[in-house]
DNA sequence: AGTTAAGATAACATATTTGTTATCTTCTGT
DNA sequence: ACAGAAGATAACAAATATGTTATCTTAACT
């Protein structure tokens, strides 16, 4: 009977859920949400206000951005066109 | 009533349908398609190969190669991963 | 001609995201 | 105390991606 997990830091620490390769794909996956926080915080733009600018609505993007939804490429897009950024592929271990 | 397309390029040219920023956005995503099409191709690896290294199944690593889907997020960062790539974020017009 | 491998596709069920509308909580400022 | 703004969340419908299984087409090779 699995425990029940209440936080990120609990589901992630878990071995038993979570594989090494899972692991770091969430990671990586974090850190690119969180630049686009960042992104949108530095801009002084609130969900609301982005929700206009990209047409995707405010619950969907405050989904995506507490990491409760994995959003498609084309919502992600919308979402960092306007506000001026881009996706790119990049080999690993190099630094960003 | 609407004309009848059948490539990629005449559905882009198609100002009726597309907007300009519309138009940029998918300009983007065929980029990063292209070069994860690359990327596997490089290593000789083939659809069925990388679906049984991904988890991701080999109809579905068609499909969005082909631009017949729009895929998660965490469907590209487990494709990527087994080529040794992530995606990262960029300001856009910074050149790669 | 026959064989094998690769990518594309079909058809259907299942899973997940997104839209829609509304509300809730928290914080800030008055 | 009140009002307004911001992010999170709920509930449900609609849209879309993915899994599953199988087949098709094409190309390369013997």
């Amino acid at each position: 009977m699995k425990k029940i997990v209440n936080t990120f830091e609990e589901y992630m620490s878990d071995e038993s859920r979570v594989s090494d390769a899972e692991r770091e794909r969430i990671l990586f996956q974090a850190a690119l949400i969180g630049k686009m926080i960042e992104a949108r915080e530095a801009q002084g733009i609130s969900q609301r206000q982005l929700a206009k600018l990209s047409g995707v609505k405010q619950p969907a993007i405050a989904r995506l951005e507490s990491m409760k939804s994995s959003p498609q490429i084309d919502t992600l897009f919308k979402i960092l066109t306007p506000l001026g950024y881009t996706l790119s592929i990049k080999p690993i271990s190099k630094r960003a």
